[in-house]
This record gives structure tokens, C-alpha cells and sequence, in this order.
DNA sequence: CCGCATCCACCTAGATACTG
DNA sequence: CAGTATCTAGGTGGATGCGG
């Protein structure tokens, strides 16, 4: 049905494998916050990632859930409401997902002196 | 001239920051290989990474080098020769590139048991 | 061999509107 | 609130050819 197979990963390279799972625009951005949260309703990670929009949040979300990285739980209340978390695979990106936050604050800092109030990190 | 900023970085999200850097389609894979031989010319890039184009390889390693990632050596030799290396600031993206393949080589190995003889790591 | 320019088919992602 | 469907402009990347 769908697309996907961006990379070929030949010759097994390993870094275009972990690319074929989190290369999507926004998923590492969901990743991070889910991290930091543990859970995340729909309009939480909406409105913390305010340049993606609804569309593409879903489509990101739902590209996270066929590869078995996050779990969705719909509550069918009124107002509807759904839960994302990650699934004990997904968790395993942890390290990954850090380091790209690691490097961030890195880089945010030598752009911006006076930014000292970022977010605070996941990384114990 | 060109476009990118692709993305806000709203509220400073260091993902984001980093992402804005690297999320280029074929960035990660590129300084992979340039990790592991620490130089290159071009058509060992392009021969490593069989899956992108002539086209496609200049314009990721042109935004590379305008970032300041990386550094281009041309020799005007015939036939013509260009080396690519780290700069300093790339170097400092090895964490992240590291936490890529590793996950990348576990994820390949549970994928597939037999295929013990991946790539090397560049992790010491 | 390296890399840029141009042309063009395809795809992506925003806007909008509609369901539960 | 959460998510999907459609429609469409504009961006993306392959093919090709030139020039150093």
C-alpha cells in the first residue's frame, strides 16, 4: 500500500537501516518528546511541535506505529482522546535519540550565549 | 539562494537544532563513511553509497561543507581529484553518528541471524 | 573524474472540509 | 479532540549534457 523503502541499506550498512526506521521529518522530534514524557496525548505533541501540522503528525505517528516503535491507545470519550507511548522496542531508540538531543544543546549553546533555559534533558 | 530551514526549532528543541543539521537524506550516511576512512574522495562516496545519485551526493556534501561539517580539498589534476574531510565541528558529530550505527547493527541483526559479517564499526 | 545547469515527472505536504 | 480524504502548488530528485 504505501511507499517507504527510501534506503536500499546494501552491503547491510547499518546506518541507513536506522535510517529506513527514523528518517521520517518529524519522528525523531515525536521520539524526544515521548521520551521526556512517557506518554503524550495527540494535542500535546501537536502543540509542542508547532510546525508540523496535524496531518503530518498523524501520518509520522502512524508510519512510528507499523514499525512497532510506539503504541497507540484510543479512548473513544467524548472528547476523544488518544495516548501514545513507546513500545519496549521503541525504547531501545533512547540512546540514539539522546545523542541527538546531546548534540542540540551543544550547538544551541555555542549559537546562543545568553539561551541558557532550554529544555530540560531526559538524560538522567 | 538556496532553501532549507526546515525546521523552527520552536522553544529551542535541541532535536530539532541537531536535525537541522543532519536530516539531510543521505548527511548521516555520508559522515558514516567518512568516520570510518576518515577521507574520501567522491567517487568512493559514491560507489559506498550505491543508492544515491551523482547529483544528489554533491548537493548533500555542498550543504555539509556550508555548515561548516565538513572540508573539501580539489586537486586540478586530469583527471580530477577531490578530497572530503571532517572539519573539527564534524568530528564532534561522531556520538551521534556512532548511536545511529549502533542501533542500526543491532536492529540488523535481529533482522537477520546469518548476517554476522556487517560492516565495522569505526567505535574503537 | 568531479560537479553544476537545465529540464521535467513525481511526490510531498499544506489547506480545507468532513466524520466519530 | 483525533484523524482522514481530497485537491493542488511547489519542492525534490533523476536524466542528461557541458565544462574544468
Amino acid at each position: 500500500m504505501k511507499k517507504r523503502q527510501v534506503y536500499g541499506c546494501q552491503a547491510g550498512c547499518p546506518v541507513e537501516s536506522t535510517l529506513q526506521i527514523i528518517s521520517g521529518k518529524w519522528k525523531s522530534v515525536i521520539l524526544y518528546h515521548l521520551f521526556k514524557q512517557r506518554l503524550c496525548h495527540f494535542g500535546e505533541l501537536h502543540s509542542a511541535i508547532a510546525d508540523c501540522s496535524r496531518r503530518m503528525l498523524a501520518l509520522q505517528l502512524r508510519e512510528l506505529e507499523d514499525d512497532g516503535i510506539i503504541k497507540k491507545t484510543i479512548f473513544s470519550e467524548i472528547p476523544l482522546r488518544t495516548d501514545y507511548t513507546l513500545t519496549e522496542f521503541g525504547q531501545t531508540l533512547r540512546p540514539v535519540v539522546a545523542s541527538l538531543e546531546q548534540w542540540g544543546i551543544q550547538y544551541n549553546r555555542k549559537r546562543n550565549r545568553s539561551a541558557d533555559t532550554q529544555c530540560s534533558t531526559f538524560v538522567d
